[in-house]
DNA sequence: TTGACAAGTGGAGATGTCTCCGCTTAAGAT
DNA sequence: ATCTTAAGCGGAGACATCTCCACTTGTCAA
């Protein structure tokens, strides 16, 4: 169960719908598991979980939505670690807390890599043109806007460069698709990553 | 007729297969400016074109490949026209002859952001997981590597940053995803985005 | 011309996404 | 217990992508 959901609606959820859902996300799990998340259709996932595709669609609008569903607990607590690490690192200097926070990030990457690539295909027919961003997105990037605010704020220099727009764009650079071409076909390992970032958002 | 094809294949393409060609650009043309690109499907440009929806996908193996040859001619004419800026500003920095790659670039990605949109979108069903890039991109990769490479040897101090990594990540901002984001949700101009990128990669 | 055959065609159908809507059922009110 | 009702269900079907393959047709050599 997910504890995050019954925060806000505070009419509760049915008791065979509940059910539903359980299933739901047991069958996916079983499904990715064994044939790897992308070779794995709503159609599928509703069969095995015994249920109608229009079941399954009233919850999850799309598979992304659904692989979302089932990463958010990991999300929450990398935001934890993270959290935790700026606590516990709260004298070093920005530029290491950055760097902290981008492998921490990236660890947790690794270990998620075919979901949060499931999550950002949204290829789906029917778009709302998702030109926004998720909350999640949102979170960290406030963290490393953060972190950008106050290296500018140390180095008297004055950096005529927007903190939000260089979150913007490293936060690209950990996108599936740009990070899986940097990994698999550039070769680089996720440290040597977070180095080359490191390098290039904050000079040596 | 696209005269950048029959450079590799020796074997002449049959008649009927020439107009039929015709026939797909033209019904692609009319109904993408008619509709948008999005909105508009493989069968309806099939429907459009009087053939079958298998031969429209014998030539075209998804939407994407069609956008592609929509703009072949297009792209052919940015690189000429880089070459032809980089040929007539050879005595410039390499730093300002960065931002004028960046600048034609984006000028001509404003010209046909709906194509170049359609081209990225590689959602099929059948992937040959397509991580790797096309011969474009890295045409284009090479360009701005070579600018980055002589600001790197121009200052004495020794970048520990990869110009091939740091030109992967510039061009991942130009990507749609990014850029579009960029323009409609952050509210920059093209002209702002090329100065906040050249203020990233090449100090003030 | 004609014959052979590679190249090309088209549409049926497998599979997928996603919606619509009539039917069912859980849950609070009476 | 029963009634009411909104939440939930599920499958038919619209529409999309993409493949397969029996059939047709240009093209080239003889």
């Amino acid at each position: 169960m997910n504890e995050a959901d019954n925060l806000i609606p505070p009419r509760s959820e049915r008791r065979d719908a509940a059910e539903n859902r359980q299933r739901i996300l047991n069958a996916a799990l079983r499904l990715f598991e064994q044939h790897g998340v992308e070779q794995v259709s709503m159609n599928q996932i509703a069969t095995e979980a015994q249920i109608g595709p229009g079941t399954l669609y009233r919850r999850y609008r799309n598979k992304s939505e659904l692989c979302l569903d089932l990463i958010k607990d990991n999300l929450v607590m990398v935001f934890e670690d993270i959290e935790e690490y700026l606590e516990q690192n709260r004298s070093a200097s920005p530029k290491t807390r950055l760097k902290g926070i981008l492998t921490l990030f990236i660890r947790f990457r690794e270990t998620k890599t075919q979901l949060i690539t499931g999550v950002e295909d949204t290829a789906q027919t029917s778009r709302p043109k998702s030109r926004t961003r998720s909350p999640l997105y949102d979170e960290l990037h406030g963290l490393i806007v953060k972190q950008f605010d106050e290296i500018t704020a140390l180095e008297k220099v004055q950096m005529n460069t927007n903190s939000v727009f260089q979150a913007d764009l490293l936060l690209t650079a950990l996108s599936s698709d740009a990070y899986l071409f940097q990994r698999d076909v550039r070769g680089y390992t996720p440290d040597e990553i977070v180095e080359q970032l490191c390098a290039t958002f904050i000079g040596h």
